[in-house]
DNA sequence: TTATTTAAAAATATCTACATTTTTTACTAA
DNA sequence: TTAGTAAAAAATGTAGATATTTTTAAATAA
């Protein structure tokens, strides 16, 4: 068998971003590396909204049948991030203005609800992870290249609106969560560059963070559930600037 | 080429529940003719909880060669109703107490939240639709075998409460729920049974949907909300008795 | 000429049949 | 029993065949 260096690069390392979907064995099978490889390619815009999808580009480039390729492109279909036409073949799914409010509407109305139980049904030990994650996305200095700073921060920031919502005691509501987050991350990146090279936007960010997680601790379901959904919805006036289009 | 009885049944008539995810073009390919059967019979029992899902079977039964209908299967694995191993197949996946209290909690909150956003921005047409639906669901009544007054039942309930939710404006949380009603339509089979057959049980649901159209009519955001909470969650008890196990 | 239709060729998507790899089962010997 | 091993079954992947769409070019009509 030909063992291609993408391959055996893969199935060694254990994937970061493993959601809930494919927990057993981490030896993946074609469908699922490309799956991943491709789904990092569109929402890092390796490939631009509207690309076409080319099956003999994406086997040679990827080094994966068709068969395993179309396993993985019908994927990102479900996850809304292609688009599909029978006999037409796969394109990279569209970016608009109208999306963009669509996803973030919905977000934000979820979780604001999703805090809200959070509140609720979360234990001290919840409490105690919101206060560690929030301590950590608040010491993000330093760093040494913007683009280490970029990723860190993202990565802590994501962390930190987990621990929150872990509280919410529902696995559906999370995977529901996970869906909107998967869709909207290509809009989230335009958002991403304008805030973290910023100072007055970190420290609105950081703001923001410390009164929710007051709202948080104190246990003040409406005041916490309120912030966030306004939280959740303030990139929109600057994604909308620099949607393409 | 071999045209197989399922396929030409299939590809001639137009899908009923074609959801939005395989709008462009009525002629499927085959993974997605095996998506829908496989999904049906799933839905519909013919397969067991749990019950693998052995290719050479499946390819048989279905007249699909291997590649679509692994295609098919991992959009069942990302619909939560099949359950995949690497290297060693698939299986339907299993039901249980936790997943029916998750499913509905999760429902739950979505549909009170889809509900009581439809409430703020529902328009008139959105009234008509609603109090129509609700007519046609009150009138089941002229109705031959039981079998088809469950099948007319469902379907117009089903579409009373599509109605409601369609006045949300969120294509997204629209998606969102969906995908809960996809995960939870095993379970509700249990309850369904119980109740179109049981007088007392029609009458009280009869109540519910006339207490939630008032509520709806009178735009009172917090009651609607209130009583489909509760609405979604009063079938668990019902199907905690019939689940097996 | 310019636009439109038609026909052939090329490109592409999709499917099937077969090959390979992995797991499971059955059997044997300690 | 238990461990080990060979055979069978099953899952997964590949290559090539087939069907469909798109492009190109030629032919026709305005």
């Amino acid at each position: 068998m030909k063992t291609s260096v993408i391959n055996s690069t893969q199935t060694s390392g254990q994937a970061y971003g493993a959601t809930d979907k494919e927990i057993e064995s981490s030896k993946a099978n074609q469908a699922t590396i490309a799956y991943r490889l491709l789904k990092q390619d569109i929402i890092n815009g390796a490939y631009q909204p509207g690309d076409k999808l080319l099956m003999s580009h994406l086997k040679s480039h990827y080094e994966i049948g068709a068969g395993p390729m179309r396993e993985a492109l019908s994927q990102l279909v479900a996850d809304r991030l292609v688009t599909a036409i029978s006999q037409r073949g796969f394109r990279v799914a569209e970016m608009s203005e109208e999306e963009l409010t669509d996803i973030y509407d919905a977000r934000a109305h979820l979780e604001a609800l999703i805090t809200g139980l959070a509140v609720e049904r979360g234990d001290e030990d919840w409490e105690a992870e919101v206060l560690g994650e929030a301590h950590k996305l608040s010491r993000v200095n330093e760093v040494n290249t913007p683009e280490e700073m970029l990723e860190i921060w993202d990565s802590r920031h994501k962390s930190f609106h987990q621990s929150i919502v872990n509280g919410c005691g529902s696995s559906k509501l999370l995977e529901l969560r996970a869906s909107l987050l998967d869709q909207a991350e290509r809009y989230r990146q335009l958002w991403l560059k304008q805030t973290v090279f910023s100072q007055n936007a970190l420290e609105e960010k950081r703001q923001e963070h410390a009164e929710l997680v007051d709202a948080l601790l104190n246990r003040d379901k409406a005041r916490a559930a309120e912030l966030m959904y306004h939280h959740i919805l303030s990139p929109i006036a600057i994604i909308k600037e620099r949607l393409p289009g």
